[in-house]
DNA sequence: TGGATATATGAACATGCATTCATATAAGGA
DNA sequence: TCCTTATATGAATGCATGTTCATATATCCA
C-alpha cells in the first residue's frame, strides 16, 4: 500500500491527483454504505413494499411478511433510525408509514438494472 | 404466524388481499436485496466512484482505495458478478470500468436522502 | 526456459447482523 | 387493581461476509 501514483501510466499524474482530491471522504462513503445496507435485506424490502401500499400496524406487517412480531419490530426500528418510516400511535396500536419520497425512484432504477441483465 | 388477515381493522379484507397478491415474490425481493447489498460497503462504493471517473487497472484501484490488491480483486469479482463493472485485458493488465448507466442516478438519489436528514 | 509482474482465488479468521426467545413497557378493559 | 393485548428490546445464536495470507495463473522479458 503505497501512495496513489498511477502504475499503469494510462492516466496522467494530474488526472490522478484530481480524482483523488474529489473522492468522497471516509465518512461520506460510510454513510452512503449504511444507507444502501438498509435496502440489502429481503425482509426489509418487503416491509417497505407493504408500507408503500398502505399505512400498517406492526401486527399486520408481521402477518403480511410472515415473520415474528419481534423480528418485524427490530427491522422497523432500523428503518426508523434511517428515517425511512415514520410512526403514528393510536392507543396501543402503532401505525407505520413510509417517510421517504426517494424510495420509489431508487426501486424503479434497481428493477431496471435487474431487468436488463439476463 | 397466521394468515394475512388485518388485525387492526383499519384496512378492508379486499384491500389486504390486493396488497398481498401484488407483493413481490420471494425470488424478486431476494434479487433486489442482493443488488442493494453490493452498494452496502464503503470499499465497493469508493471503487465505483473511482471507476466513474476513469477506467483503471487493479493496481491503480488498489493504491487509490488504499487496500491490498487481493481485497480489491475480491470486490471486483463481486462487482463483475453483478454486472456493474466490465473488464478489458491488455497484456498482463486488466482494466476495469463501469458497466451500468443506472449507478449515477441511484447515487444522486441516495445523496439527496442523506442530505435531507440532519 | 526462468524470473518478474499483474491479477485471481481458496482457506482462515473476525466481525456484523437477522432472527428467535424471553421479557419489559404501555394502554385498555373488567 | 388485575388481566389482556400491542409493541419494544436485550441477550443469545447462527450465518453471511470483508479482509488477509498464501498461492495459483497468466503474460512479458531476458
Amino acid at each position: 500500500m503505497d501512495t496513489a501514483t498511477c502504475l499503469c501510466k494510462s492516466i496522467s499524474p494530474e488526472e490522478m491527483e484530481m480524482i483523488t482530491l474529489h473522492a468522497p471522504n471516509e465518512e461520506t462513503s460510510l454513510h452512503l454504505a449504511e444507507f444502501f445496507k438498509v435496502f440489502g435485506d429481503a425482509t426489509r424490502l418487503r416491509i417497505i413494499y407493504f408500507l408503500s401500499r398502505h399505512e400498517l400496524c406492526v401486527a399486520d406487517l408481521s402477518s403480511l411478511v410472515q415473520m415474528q412480531q419481534s423480528a418485524v419490530s427490530h427491522q422497523l426500528k432500523l428503518l426508523r433510525l434511517h428515517r425511512l418510516v415514520k410512526t403514528r400511535k393510536e392507543g396501543k396500536i402503532v401505525y407505520y408509514s413510509l417517510d421517504d419520497k426517494h424510495i420509489n425512484s431508487i426501486f424503479s432504477i434497481a428493477v431496471e438494472h435487474l431487468g436488463e441483465n439476463e
